[in-house]
This record gives C-alpha cells, structure tokens and sequence, in this order.
DNA sequence: GGTCCAAGTTAGCCTCTGCTAACCTAAGAC
DNA sequence: GTCTTAGGTTAGCAGAGGCTAACTTGGACC
C-alpha cells in the first residue's frame, strides 16, 4: 500500500485524536474529519493493511510506529507551516487551513527550509 | 465548469508556451506537460467548453480573459513561491517542485502574505 | 496519386476517494 | 424477551484525471 494524501489525513486525524482522549474508534474519526462512516470505514481498513494502524476486537485505533511517524510528521509540518504563516500576517484560520494543504505536498527540503526560518534565532 | 488542480495547471503550461513561441497546439502541451495526447485532448476539451481557451481550427490554442486570469494568477505564484522558497536555502529545483503544488492550494491571503514577506523593503 | 506521418480524437480502462442505501450485530432500555 | 440504537460493513455510484489502443484526417513527399 502506498499512502496517499488522504492516507496521510486520516493517520494525522487520528494522532490528534489519541493527544485528546485514550480511545479513538471510527467513530470518531468520522466526526472530526466530517467524513461518512463507510468512507472512514474503507480508510482504516486500508490504513490497517498497509500497517499503519492497528484496531483492537473492541474497535479502538492504536498508530503502529510506522503510522505514527507519519502522523508525527504531518503534525509538526502542520504546527510549524502554520505558525510560521501567522508570523506572516496570515489569520490563524487560514493559516490552519493552507497548512492542512501544505503539509501534504511540500517536500523535506522546503519544510526543514521553512523550520529553520521559523526558529527563534 | 469548475476549474480543478489540473485545469489550473494546463492553463499555467498553455500561458508559458505561449510566452516563449507565437502559436501552441495541444501537442506542445503533451510533450510541456509529459501527459499523453489524450489526456491533453481531453483537457483541452473541458477548458474549451469552460471558456478558459479556444481553439482555432488550425489547432492553436488562444487564452481567453478569463483563462489568462487564471494562469497568470498561478504563474504569478509560481515565480513568487519558487523565489521566496529559494530566499530560505531551497534548490531552485525543489523550490519549483514545491512551488507547483503549493501554488495551486494555497489561500490569496496566505500568498499575499508571503508575497510581502518576499518584497524587498 | 499512392504512402506515410504528425496531430488529434474516441473508446474504454484504472485508481483514488468521496458518497448513499442498506444491512448486520451487539448492547441497553423497558 | 423484544426493541431500539450505535457502530461498523458491504455494495455500488460518481467524478477527477491519468493511461493505452486504435482510429481519423490532412498535408508532404516521391
């Protein structure tokens, strides 16, 4: 399996979801994302295929490692691509919301690029 | 017609072509763009029945107001994104990489944004 | 004037990723 | 003990956007 984007969206959803609450099912997946529960649904059983995720006979999610360094990996981009566009002017909203976009597409490159530009000197 | 990603970029490569020669037919596109003849026909096509471009009947492809709208807003970005990513230490070849999908994603205010920040002062 | 090629189109396949409709199942409510 | 409901799955549709195979067509060449 080759993550996609939504791949990636979904593994990120569910990262924040665990910072939040002990136990994330589809569910609530479902809810955060605003998604219909057979399109979570396919998701995670895809997500469980590759070896992303795991999902106990009780339905909650657990982020295998390889899951959760990607879902690290989009959530740092996402804090620090939209930090940095606040720092820019740019509302926390849109901000947000580039940053959702952003993180998907940009390269290692231009991301360590952008980390070291948004460091305090 | 909604204009998606894609049609966004055929109407960016079509606005190159055409500053670099005096005529640009889909082929041009094809081999700018390393898609099959197909695929462009089929673009081509949809941003013809969009109003974005016509097509005169010896095949040469026209930009009309709004299609040149578009595309000079993408090609704007492009060159602001690319040169601002490049100001961070990026590769001119990542940072055009990059700047090609971001382009496409982000909010005018998050480009406006970064467009001051690239102003000289 | 037949042959060939370049440009374009048509038909149809594939993947991704959203959706609805309909169903299954287990657990609480009464 | 039946009924409702929440959570999840199955089946199948839609549309974007890439592809190949195969066809058409018009102009250049000899």
């Amino acid at each position: 399996m080759n993550l996609q984007e939504s791949g990636e969206m979904y593994l990120e959803s569910i990262y924040v979801l665990l910072k939040e609450r002990t136990n994330v099912r589809s569910i609530d997946v479902v809810e955060y994302m605003n998604f219909s529960k057979p399109s979570v649904s396919r998701a995670v059983g895809l997500l469980k295929n590759g070896g992303y995720i795991t999902v106990g006979s009780d339905g909650f999610i657990a982020l295998t490692d390889m899951g959760r360094n990607v879902a690290e990996k989009m959530y740092e981009r996402h804090k620090i691509i939209s930090s940095y566009l606040m720092s820019l002017g740019v509302s926390e909203a849109a901000a947000s919301r580039d940053a959702c976009k952003i993180e998907h597409v940009i390269s290692d490159e231009s991301f360590e690029a952008i980390k070291r530009a948004a460091a305090p000197k």
